[in-house]
DNA sequence: GCGTCATACATCGTATCATGAGGTATTGAT
DNA sequence: ATCAATACCTCATGATACGATGTATGACGC
């Protein structure tokens, strides 16, 4: 796919990895991987800002000897979700523009 | 709109813009303006990269005497538009995972 | 004649961001 | 012992949207 139109996708798209359930770096790209694939640097990079953007928390846990970091979404994360939604309205109309067929002598 | 979000649809826009009937500069930002503003700065940088990647041809032409630069899109830039079409089966499948109500306790 | 707006093009610096390459460390199977 | 899987991280690079800024003409009001 193409990466311009991926980046806009991606931070909705953590965002909604993290939902209904916390969860961790590894579990989430996993769990993404049917619907878009991205790599390790790219999802700790968006992880980080949307930490910063006050977008999710972090907790870290103990796991059969190695580290898992969990991430919890905000009041503020799932208004980014909402953003995206109302955001799609307008891509939809977008959508539309891009695809018509003018009709216009053909 | 999200800034990111846009920008994947920018390119097939602009070529989109032109795709029925051969436009300008101008033109297109006005055209554009009801489903998505862009600056000319910004055109005109996507109208350069997209003139280097062969996806459209430039004519200049006077016009009242002003200067007016035609752009044409080429085969190539038809099938960047086809290929936004099948990144949409994509974009769809991802737009649903983000909205998605995963019914577990709520 | 003068200011101002619309038309029409252009460049440059800045900030944002995805990604590959590389790194550390543990568990468990071959 | 070796290797894959798990799990985290950093850094340099390249792509790119956009505001600020600049040039120039035509039309309109005053």
């Amino acid at each position: 796919m193409d990466i311009q139109l991926k980046r806009g996708l991606l931070d909705a798209c953590v965002l909604a990895a993290i939902k209904n359930e916390d969860s961790y770096g590894y579990k989430i790209i996993k769990d993404m991987k049917p619907y878009l694939d991205l790599s390790e640097s790219t999802l700790y990079t968006i992880l980080k800002r949307l930490e910063a953007s006050d977008m999710l928390t972090v907790r870290s846990v103990e796991h059969e000897g190695r580290l898992r970091k969990y991430y919890h979404i905000t009041q503020q994360g799932q208004q980014r979700i909402e953003e995206f939604k109302k955001d799609w309205k307008e891509i939809l109309s977008i959508y539309r523009f891009i695809t018509r067929e003018d009709g216009r002598h053909e």
